[in-house]
DNA sequence: GAGCACTGC
């Protein structure tokens, strides 16, 4: 693949300053224009083909003669708009019924109210109202194509909802995130007139903003896959919706499988099935041939451009395409994306030195980096206005892509990669890898420049190796993912025969195969299958299955508020500590203060916790201790989640914070399978499918080096880490899992060689 | 003595 030639440093350009720069905007603006200008190639083409695709679908299938003039101020924008979601929630409040609303009040809700009506009349989806409700009518299961700007997500469950579909059972809408369910939801509810949570409402963790009243349900994948639980043939629906399903999140593909199969002895259960893709015949194929109807987007054109010849190291292209669409282009933003933080750390300083060595050449160049850790004060500043003559240069990772609009932008910069996560299920080890992006992730990333009148996209790869290189799609979440939760939610559906289960893309069976083992050495499976009591209490926590097997355990050890704590700390995953590059060893020193005493990761997680408890929550604690105070915020409302949980569960909530080992016992009955035994090299074996492995640096015991430990997880980087360790006395194993380990797999039989000093903490 | 794409329950 592609080559990284190291990036040339920025002191280089401290001698020749702008004069070398204009070199360079040159010959970097002739690789375009090149392409451009160029006769064989129309670089236009690729967007066009697919413009009139669409288009020309819909005219051939309902015909043209109603169709809407686009109106040029149309800009609702669905998703992740915090601003507007605060500012929604407040025009609702105009139609509260409060006492005693004014004249004043009055009438201008009913102008605010008339205009939202004349706004829907403009969506294109308007034109095919009547058709739509038609092909809902005749048929069980209609796979619905519509590009952003399209309206499908705010009008078609008001749509069914005019038409008395609510009068059977409520609609319930699916999306990705949080944010879009409940923006949808503010925006449906004004629309309609009525108080958010009353007749439209949404669904989300750790929010339900629903009431008996609701009819329109906007809620997260996830949410809806959690509702089977308690409801497996959905019966208080009438419709289920499920947005944005060529995204294929986990949860989306799992919903398939389950809708698919009520819809089956649900003949009066509608499923809509909506992709904003060209893949709907795969949708439609999957769910028995059904119809797929296909609605014009809204959206302005976009130039797509690629370089004439691949460009070896893409960072520094990034940075030279951006400089030269400043000093080239028309007023407009530019979004650069990037795969990472350290890669946005890295171009931002090169941007700043190079634009500094251009003075007053050039009019400003604002930088604003954004990705999803960086502190939320911080990610503000891309959301402001760009002054007069200045421009704004956004370095974004795939955060940009779908989970945050940014007004303003005309240009996009795509270099071709993102970090993708990938699972080995043979290892059961967990890799970030650098991979190029797919063909539909790439034209994502190009409709983000044309949000707010006409963009460019700039491409930093060949037209060839869009075509030959790319895949179509990103590989389904479902088929890189550890599935020991997705397996113990379907067991707990009933569904047992897992191998046969109806995924549209099923995932290894070797992933399957090892969940399956993992639930049975948990003892949430028995011999044939079947979901035991632990099991069943297992599948009431929203976390993975080792986790809910330590807190099912901590009842018998009497710690269950020790353990949620630690279970909220270790679900959060890595982004506790905030270790920015100049105060490293501030941050490192705040961090050891937990370790004292090399209790271990666990126990210092709980420490962290409860330092922070015993603040009252404060933020000030976690800025002096280097701590996100977003991902504790978040630990707080797991936790809380959790404790609620308990009782469901009949488990006592009873603390125990004077004995460590019993804490730790509780870790160890969900976590026996991850034990690892200290090597004479200073690495470790794990105990139970060999292989060597090595304790994270970050890991308080990463100098300590205890002959046994368990881990949390393991991860591929430079090396085979195990991330969050802590101690164990190898006969526990035996004590606490007998069925799993015996005394041959505990014996020490290196005590006699052990290297001095280390050892037993 | 390393490295944290992005969601979601």
């Amino acid at each position: 693949m592609r080559l990284r030639i190291p990036l040339r440093m920025p002191d280089a350009y401290d001698e020749e300053g702008g004069v070398n720069q204009e070199k360079r905007f040159s010959v970097a603006v002739q690789r375009y224009r090149d392409l451009s200008a160029g006769d064989k190639m129309n670089p236009f083409a690729e967007q066009e083909a697919w413009e009139d695709h669409q288009i020309g679908k819909a005219t051939l299938k309902f015909g043209s003669k109603n169709k809407k003039q686009i109106s040029d101020e149309y800009q609702f924008v669905f998703e992740d708009q915090i601003d507007f979601i605060k500012a929604s929630v407040m025009d609702g409040d105009e139609f509260d019924d409060d006492g005693q609303p004014s004249a004043l009040l009055e009438s201008k809700a009913k102008t605010a109210l008339e205009k939202l009506q004349d706004d829907r009349k403009t969506l294109p989806i308007y034109t095919y109202r009547d058709q739509l409700l038609e092909a809902v009518e005749n048929h069980q299961v209609l796979v619905i194509v519509g590009e952003t700007g399209s309206g499908k997500t705010t009008q078609i469950p008001q749509y069914l909802h005019e038409a008395g579909y609510t009068k059977r059972g409520k609609i319930g809408c699916t999306q990705p995130r949080r944010v879009a369910a409940m923006s949808v939801a503010a925006r449906v509810s004004q629309e309609i007139g009525v108080k958010l949570g009353h007749e439209v409402g949404y669904s989300i963790r750790f929010e339900d903003c629903t009431s008996e009243k609701t009819v329109l349900k906007y809620m997260t994948d996830g949410m809806l896959l959690r509702e089977f639980l308690g409801e497996p043939d959905l019966a208080s629906y009438s419709v289920v919706m499920v947005d944005e399903a060529h995204e294929r999140t986990l949860s989306t593909d799992i919903l398939f499988g389950l809708v698919k199969d009520i819809a089956r002895f649900r003949p009066d259960l509608k499923l809509l099935i909506s992709s904003a893709t060209l893949d709907a015949e795969k949708f439609s194929d999957y769910f028995d041939s059904a119809p797929i109807f296909k609605i014009p987007g809204r959206r302005y054109p976009v130039e797509i451009h690629y370089t004439k010849a691949p460009e070896a190291d893409y960072l520094d292209a990034a940075i030279v395409t951006a400089l030269q669409i400043h000093v080239t282009q028309p007023p407009g933003d530019i979004l650069v994306f990037l795969t990472g933080q350290e890669e946005i750390e890295t171009a931002e300083e090169i941007l700043k030195h190079r634009t500094r060595g251009l003075g007053t050449k050039i009019a400003e160049l604002i930088i604003c980096p954004i990705y999803a850790n960086l502190p939320t004060e911080l990610q503000a500043k891309i959301f402001e206005a760009t002054p007069d003559g200045a421009r704004k240069v956004v370095l974004a990772t795939n955060i940009a892509e779908t989970s945050l609009t940014i007004d303003g932008i005309k240009y996009v910069i795509d270099p071709g990669f993102c970090k993708m996560k990938s699972y080995n299920p043979r290892t059961g080890m967990e890799s970030l890898l650098v991979t190029p992006i797919s063909k539909a992730s790439a034209m994502q990333r190009a409709g983000r420049s044309g949000r707010t009148g006409p963009g460019k996209c700039f491409r930093l790869y060949t037209a060839y190796n869009y075509y030959n290189d790319l895949d179509d799609n990103t590989v389904p979440e479902v088929q890189r993912t550890n599935l020991a939760n997705v397996v113990l939610t379907l067991k707990s559906l009933g569904i047992h025969d897992l191998l046969h289960f109806d995924f549209m893309d099923p995932p290894p069976s070797e992933a399957l195969l090892k969940a399956l083992e993992l639930l049975f050495a948990l003892s949430a499976l028995n011999k044939v299958g079947e979901l035991t009591k632990v099991g069943r209490r297992m599948a009431e926590f929203p976390l993975d299955p080792m986790l809910s097997k330590m807190i099912v355990a901590s009842d018998k050890y009497k710690c269950s508020d020790e353990v949620i704590s630690i279970a909220a700390m270790l679900s959060i995953g890595n982004s506790i500590f905030y270790r920015p590059k100049d105060k490293q060893v501030h941050a490192d020193n705040a961090r050891l203060n937990f370790h004292t005493g090399n209790v271990g990761d666990h126990i210092a997680l709980l420490k962290v916790y409860n330092s922070w408890k015993e603040t009252n929550f404060s933020t000030q604690w976690c800025y002096e201790n280097y701590i996100q105070v977003r991902s504790m915020k978040r630990a707080r409302d797991i936790r809380d989640q959790l404790e609620g949980l308990l009782e469901r569960v009949e488990i006592e909530l009873v603390s125990n914070l004077s004995d460590y080992e019993t804490i730790k016992k509780a870790i160890t009955s969900g976590f026996f399978p991850h034990s690892a035994k200290l090597q004479k090299n200073g690495s470790y074996r794990t105990v139970k499918h060999p292989q060597t492995v090595h304790i994270h640096p970050s890991s308080g015991l990463s100098q300590v080096l205890p002959r046994w430990v368990i881990y949390h997880e393991l991860v591929l980087t430079t090396k085979e880490y195990m991330r969050q360790v802590t101690e164990l006395k190898p006969e526990w194993l035996v004590e606490i899992a007998p069925h799993y380990y015996q005394m041959k797999d505990v014996e020490d039989s290196m005590s006699k060689k052990m290297p001095r000093g280390e050892g037993r903490a």
